[in-house]
DNA sequence: GTATCTGCAAAGAATTTGCAATCCT
DNA sequence: AGGATTGCAAATTCTTTGCAGATAC
């Protein structure tokens, strides 16, 4: 793959934001600093990074897929109020453990060859939920 | 919710059927018996099957929704060669609990309030496989 | 030089919606 | 009767693609 600044851009864009990306957000940002960049370029190459394994794709329910740094061990919770996506932190260790012995364990028992897993939790964030108790 | 023999027909497909079908793959297999039947109104009818529990849509990366007979504790995966969702069947019960005990247990160690979680697995499916070592 | 990449605009796929007619209850 | 539901078609939303010109190497 050949080097662009609009590809290093976007990567950068992604690996640098705590949120987690829409192609439209990523496409309206750098609009800012780069005026002629198109949203079929920012398409084109959040998949071609995301195939190269530098970001990952996120497919939600009802809406745009998310695009996030890639990071071990991790999850995602989208909320159905703010319909942001945040991470999910496991404070114990043996949560994680669990998911990759489930993995494991699903690999041995069935016919099929499972090459991934996505988890998705859905529900309220913290910062809609305080504000529902004011 | 009022009656409709549209309705009646779209819950009867989706309950009876092993697959896990789209709302096109609905649509067009109710047109036989029923000619006039407009994707509208199936996907307006899936909508609101699911949002009373008698179904449950599955949402998967590159592609349509897919919608199931609401069964609980089991999952799916969608292969990468012939696209089609399929059940994966557990064996061991303890998978199912270690899924349940994850869900418990993120509950309660985030700030956020988790209303569901959705677990997509992906690979190739054991007639695909077959096919390859053929 | 040439294959890759871009911007643009148009196309495509999936889903939703407005509206008048029709159907339950 | 009167509100819910339908069929139809147009609109929306998200994403991909064809093409001609620009760019990296």
């Amino acid at each position: 793959m050949r080097y662009s600044v609009q590809r290093e851009k976007i990567l950068e864009f992604v690996t640098k934001s705590s949120e987690h990306p829409t192609a439209d957000i990523v496409y309206k940002n750098l609009r800012r600093e780069m005026p002629n960049l198109s949203l079929g370029t920012v398409y084109r190459n959040l998949t071609s990074l995301a195939r190269i394994g530098k970001i990952k794709k996120i497919t939600v329910a009802n809406g745009s897929d998310h695009y996030d740094k890639t990071l071990e061990n991790h999850y995602h919770i989208l909320c159905n109020k703010c319909k942001k996506l945040y991470d999910i932190y496991f404070n114990d260790t043996v949560d994680i453990e669990k998911v990759s012995d489930l993995e494991k364990s699903i690999n041995n028992e069935n016919g099929c060859k499972i090459s991934n897993i996505d988890i998705m939790f859905y529900g309220i964030c913290n910062k809609c939920l305080s504000k529902e108790r004011m």
